[in-house]
DNA sequence: TTATTTGCAAATGTTTTGCACACAT
DNA sequence: ATGTGTGCAAAACATTTGCAAATAA
């Protein structure tokens, strides 16, 4: 489906130059190759693997312009950053309209799974009104071993 | 309750005792003093917040001992650990026999709440059982704002 | 023109580690 | 005696920041 990837890039570019606009950010090449990389990397990964596939096809964007970028994206939403371990590297990921969503992590190999449980955040509204706690976002996750790493270790 | 708190002292120095001597490991002055400090410490507490109490009361022990001495503990189950951010310090409290709860975070004081729903753990249950993954351990966090820090906001 | 943005290198801050010495067993 | 544990200083390491030069508006 190039097709399809080709009209969500569009739309990603298009939102982001209103984005840029809106808050008299400045348009440059940087953030643009930054942007677009970012919506067409695998569905998790770091300032790293970001800057690294950048350099590989010869966009040489300093890390420091990646991080501030990458901050700049999630504060607009464009995408959501997982912590996956206090002394591992944070990871992102494109958000593009889709709902908020948990993370299983596999021990095993770092694999990072997807679920989402609208019961459970029904839940945790209720227990934090209990307290009057306004909660603003949460973040869930379950550390444990995928099917391939429970097998293999069985 | 001075009472109380010298006799839960007492249960924890006999507990770690015992521990320490199960897994060959020796009995050194600065092991002890940081078990009874981390019993004895705010709820939640950071390595650097127990190097700078001992240290008060001059107890000198190094940062090193004291993160080498808290590892230990979380792997013995004496302490638990929690991630609140990823360039933050670790925190960490006392399990003494309780049960497994979340934390509501709060983003305007830091405040840490605690809080437990079963129900919560039986939904992730069933949504990593979809998927074949086992799971180990989780953590379920609210970031947001506690009620005095909600109420001066508004 | 001028306020942003970039890249570089240096700083940050928590935690870990290598190593020589001290100490519990 | 000898294998562990400790303290120190240095390393690790992702991320942030100061500053001067470059650039979008």
């Amino acid at each position: 489906m190039r097709r399809e990837q080709d009209r969500r890039n569009a739309k990603v570019n298009e939102l982001f130059e209103r984005f840029l606009r809106d808050n008299r950010l400045k348009h440059t090449a940087q953030r643009l190759k930054i942007v677009q990389r970012a919506f067409s990397m695998p569905k998790h990964f770091s300032a790293d693997d970001l800057y690294l596939v950048l350099r590989r096809e010869k966009t040489y964007v300093s890390k420091a312009t990646i991080y501030r970028t990458l901050k700049l994206l999630v504060e607009a939403h464009f995408l959501e950053e997982l912590e996956v371990g206090v002394r591992e590297p944070k990871i992102y990921e494109a958000i593009s309209g889709r709902e908020h969503h948990d993370h299983m992590i596999c021990l095993g190999c770092g694999q990072i799974a997807e679920f989402s449980e609208t019961a459970i955040e029904k839940l945790q509204e209720q227990a934090a009104k209990g307290s009057r706690f306004r909660v603003l976002s949460h973040s869930l996750k379950l550390f444990g071993l995928c099917a391939a790493c429970d097998d293999s270790k069985a």
